[in-house]
DNA sequence: AATGAATGAGTTTTCATTCAT
DNA sequence: TATGAATGAAAACTCATTCAT
């Protein structure tokens, strides 16, 4: 009767929409308190379509989970600085995973939340099992670097020092609602945040820098 | 008016197991996870006694979580360390806090559950809201006696410092599942452990250390 | 508001009336036809009542069919014949089971939809496990009882025995429907079925008399 | 237009297998427990086939039910033994209708389901409305041709002895598995059915016996 | 303070069927 | 003929909550 039918998406494009409205409904509710009802209406699709494309809540939650595992690369690759002192990469370094946490908190909530969860969603995915979490390898380098250098110390285990960036930069985000109530501060106020991020670098150079630093 | 008795158990005494019920389930499963029925079994009681004690799910989740924080106060106590040099008392702060966090993986839990539902569960609980963070003013104390013994710089902010501190006393535990699929270590690894509760120290301790540490 | 109240029956009374409307709606639909919904309403109940009192739509079709077994017991009773001749007595077996048969189709029915499910639910049921099949030792007492006479053949095995007059009892009705579309004749029909009974009766008399009988 | 044809099997292919899955299937979940689903996988083919040859899952499962009568002719086929004494040929019969049935569970599991179903599904079939059923021709001729030679009685209803016939082969498979929980014993072991089969031949001839038979 | 039973609304999931290509 | 994707209705089951006692 009429040119314009809507029915029919292209290829994927019922799958990509649920995924996105999956997110975006997980992150806002938590797994159980998340429904397939709101997911599909946000994603303007049926029910079955869940189904037929993940098979189930948690499988759909678990390609929500990879999707937003996906975005690490993203921000690995943003983290590549090359050519700088070390120090000035390592600062750099600490204010990109910094401000990608930051600018995202739904990331951080989903990853929370699969926790709550005991990464039982991922578990055994063989895509997040043959991934190389290349900050790992990007810090390495770096803490070589620094320590040739002559600026960092040695034997820094590469993973910890992750985990005390890390910590820090997804923490004050994930856990700001307790805090505020707690302590009455909004850690993400825009002028205590940059605070937060000059914190952030100060405690991690001075945490690498040598006993005897280098005279020069 | 005939001898079937309904058992009464001591005052206080279901409120109290439906309470540490709750806790149980609330901290396995999530606030929407979790179920009332699974409660009550748990607790050896039966559902109406959930909504005579607490009123709704959701007032039972905020009584749990005020429970959790009464935890704290407990922390804060051990925190206080009379008469020794302020690093040694700061390095101890560190330690315990480490510790707590470590040995409280529900507390830690019933938090990020917290946080994932924006803490309304505890907004305006008039017990949260007249708590005064003990652990603020220690930290704050501290500081200025390491200041003054000329041993920590100047200018921290004690909410900061403490947000260094427990950030990574907090995510190692709340995330280690999903470091464990990404990373391939468990955090946990008692071995491990114990490299990152000297981290921890070290690197609060540097990043309070003068840059012009007194000659003694 | 009016006195005239209709919630709450007696203890046991919504359970009972569930059984009985499954039963029912099994019978007449098999087990996947069959409707939860349908059932409820025929029960006047609720959906819920089932899982309360049930646990399952397939463990009340095990209690259906528990309750249909049970109705076996009934049957037994009436075939105990004391006191008369074995072959009389044998006769009077015959047409009780066949008329028990053919008084209750949804007992058949629901046997059948048992069996294309493999018996899986009542397979492990205590309650049928237990059960001594008292019909075997009736014919058995009864077969002892007429070869004693020197009415009746020697080794005879009783389950071999019921087996046939079982299965032209159950057969005749189970499957009537095909029957009446390939043959062209209903095996329900009163004036036929009397002549169905007769010829059940002869052939298990004829099948048990001996060879060379007694010439009194 | 392009080279990305799509494959055909060969004529009738497509339909032969959905009409294999379909048996199978059918026969091992009765008709709603069905899933078209699983039909269409085990034919390796897709869903809006089913719909092209045969228009729906209920037309599906008659055009089922139609192969298993089909299957029907050639087990009659079989019965035809010509030129052996009628007793002989009796016992031939009863035979191979009891090795029929024990060799074609599905078909008896598929003739059960249509039962539960009041056999609506072939209900007005042409294809089954004009068979005439050549068995009851058979055994009607063969008990002419035995009262013939004097060694049947005379007057023998054929459908009725069919009935005998069929029953007891029939039910001895339909309701094992009821038979195995109540009973305790398999009547499909080897060794039980071959005696099973002995007394159905038996049962028969000796129902078909004169009472003076004639003295050769 | 306690219980067994009940309720209503909602949850995830399934299914036969059909559309566009 | 064949397919991948979509649909609408309904299926079984769950849940927080409340009633009558």
């Amino acid at each position: 009767m009429d040119g314009s039918q809507v029915r029919h998406n292209g290829p994927g494009r019922t799958r990509a929409s649920i995924l996105g409205a999956a997110r975006t409904v997980f992150a806002e509710k938590g797994y159980s308190g998340a429904n397939v009802n709101e997911i599909v209406t946000l994603a303007r699709t049926t029910k079955p379509m869940i189904y037929y494309h993940f098979g189930s809540k948690e499988l759909l939650f678990a390609a929500v989970l990879e999707d937003v595992y996906a975005g690490m690369r993203e921000y690995e690759q943003s983290l590549e600085v090359a050519g700088t002192p070390a120090a000035d990469a390592m600062r750099r370094l600490v204010e990109v995973t910094f401000d990608y946490h930051a600018a995202h908190p739904d990331w951080i909530r989903l990853i929370s939340i699969a926790n709550i969860h005991r990464a039982k969603h991922i578990d055994g995915s063989p895509t997040l099992a043959s991934r190389n979490a290349a900050v790992l390898e990007i810090v390495q380098r770096l803490l070589l670097r620094g320590a040739a250098e002559g600026v960092f110390r040695d034997g820094i285990d590469p993973l910890h020092l992750h985990l005390l960036i890390a910590s820090f930069c997804f923490y004050r985000v994930s856990n700001r609602h307790t805090w505020k109530i707690i302590f009455k501060r909004d850690l993400a106020d825009a002028a205590d945040a940059i605070r937060q991020r000059d914190m952030a670098v100060d405690a991690v150079l001075r945490y690498l820098r040598p006993d005897n630093p280098p005279a020069n």
